[in-house]
DNA sequence: TACTGATGTGTAAACGATTTCAGATATTAT
DNA sequence: ATAATATCTGAAATCGTTTACACATCAGTA
């Protein structure tokens, strides 16, 4: 069942029927003979040769580190309910924090095979710059600021130059930080330099090994606090770069009998529900996950549609607030 | 940059670049030339140009409930690891448990737009089944047993029935259920006639009130918990269908000071990292739900395989161990 | 009347690959 | 020597659309 035959059927041309379709020049007469035998045949417009044809895909590629993650899935989520809403498909790609990957997945999206692309990418190396740069689609980042790119992501240094202020305030002063690595710009470096400097403005003299880095899971909270605590008697606060590292650091805390949050008070980011309870004394920085991935969408979007006209470049730095 | 081009550059025909990218007849000499000029464009074929042709997208379409879920994301991520393994793609769509949206996907899928569908439902409706019987590409579904269809599913009822039988015989005999929409036959019809039957079994005469229907959430578990306590005073144990429903229900018992698990045992389905820490007294089953996607697309892959041939549909019923 | 411009129509050429077919050549078996 | 097979080749058809183009028709206008 072709276009042919639908032409065929309704005593039309192909290109009637095309145009049927993407709403061209066309006389209601046939319009309603064309309408009778759609419906009578069900028939759709292959996607395939549409797609050869016109060179659009209607396909958005998003490439993330991984996808069982609370504040991912949210992203996730928000991208998906835009994307829908503009008539377009997701194509998901995993990298589990790959680069390689990245870059694989990177090329093959832009070979052609969607009309944009949003990056979770959470390092971005020289390569990444200059796949980046002759990429033949538009392409969004998240989560990370990138001059010269599509990007939205949340302010991550005041979020937790804030953070670690409040707990200050809160008459802690000897206070441990559990990071990530600092390739990772907005949650390794970033919010790692506003600890130190939150920490050193207050004159809360900051020795440098109250700090360990971790990745983004509970077993390394878990691993990285033992070091730390083993590194540092005695401290009365601990700030982690996200929440899932909180939850693995309090669950050693805990096991150790240290008394959460009497003689340990820890922070983090996320403000998931689950972490809520697991750590109900929890101080946590929310951010809009879901709204970063419509916002990145709506982006996309206007890149997509300025296409021929020159593509200037934009960056959305959003906002967070504290939750006790 | 086309086939054409190539050829030419190359001094072969057509045909024979198509050859050398599908391991067809071609000579050394020929190859080499190919690859040299391939080499030198970097020239990839159109992927559009090819699934026109053959009928082939190498795309798989996965629809889920919803992707910000412990379990679900570690399915999707099961699911994708083997699909690139495969050399296929992957198309998601989220219904948000709307089943207008699973159905809208289902038929948009299997318009020719992918070779396979992995579906993640929930509820099984009539016209589920009337769309599922005319869909032109091959489908498994996950989570869920459906008589004649390509299915893996976990052993929901003997995961509840030996749940619930732990449970009692850890001397409690007051047990309260909060359960999902049994018109979800996996999570909400299974796991509940399991709880029934082994209370029943045991001579634990059950009360009707013990039980009542939460939503897929951590806030839904509070409010069904308060629910639950007002109706039933003096329940001296609390089985959850999943760990998520439990988190919110301890997130009650503690607000009410109850003590858990002393005063109440507390048992859920899923043992995630968070709801050990948020409930480290928490019983719990773990299913695998990385190896269930896996498994998912090897069952994908196969029927994909065996196309031609009468495609005989497989059940795959996985076990589970529980977790104290 | 003749000239606009808007509206409507079909023919045929793309888009970029794969694959059938008919035939050529080289190799082996009889 | 002949036949049978295996390996290699390019021409041309095909997949199912969109769209440039040329041409009609018809109303309104100078």
């Amino acid at each position: 069942m072709n276009i042919e035959k639908i032409a065929e059927m309704s005593g039309v041309s192909r290109a009637a029927v095309s145009r049927y379709f993407n709403n061209g020049y066309i006389s209601e007469e046939k319009r309603e003979a064309i309408r009778k035998v759609v419906e009578e045949t069900g028939y759709r417009p292959s996607v395939q040769a549409q797609t050869l044809r016109t060179k659009k895909t209607k396909m958005i590629g998003v490439i993330v580190p991984k996808v069982a993650s609370a504040s991912i899935g949210r992203i996730v989520e928000g991208i998906l309910s835009v994307i829908n809403e503009n008539g377009y498909q997701m194509l998901l790609a995993v990298t589990q924090n790959n680069p390689k990957k990245e870059l694989e997945y990177l090329s093959a999206f832009s070979e052609k095979q969607v009309d944009g692309v949003i990056l979770l990418g959470t390092v971005f190396l020289a390569e990444h710059k200059r796949i980046l740069k002759n990429l033949s689609v538009p392409v969004v980042i998240v989560g990370q600021q990138l001059t010269g790119y599509n990007c939205v992501f949340h302010d991550d240094y005041h979020a937790f130059y804030d953070l670690t202020r409040l707990v200050l305030d809160k008459g802690r002063s000897r206070l441990g930080y559990i990071g990530v690595m600092q390739q990772d710009i907005a949650v390794g470096e970033e919010r790692y330099k506003a600890f130190q400097d939150a920490v050193h403005d207050t004159g809360h003299g900051g020795l440098a090994e109250n700090y360990v880095v971790a990745s983004f899971t509970v077993s390394s909270g878990y691993e990285k606090a033992r070091e730390l605590l083993e590194k540092c008697k005695n401290l009365d606060a601990l700030i982690c770069a996200t929440d899932t590292i909180a939850t693995g650091a309090v669950q050693y805390l805990r096991e150790q009998g240290i008394h959460v949050p009497e003689e340990i008070l820890v922070a983090g980011q996320g403000d998931s529900a689950m972490a809520r309870v697991a750590i109900p004394s929890l101080i946590t920085i929310h951010y809009s996950y879901e709204n970063s991935g419509e916002l990145a969408v709506h982006m996309l979007m206007e890149a997509l549609a300025e296409r021929e006209a020159k593509t200037t470049s934009k960056e959305m730095k959003l906002g967070y607030y504290i939750v006790e």
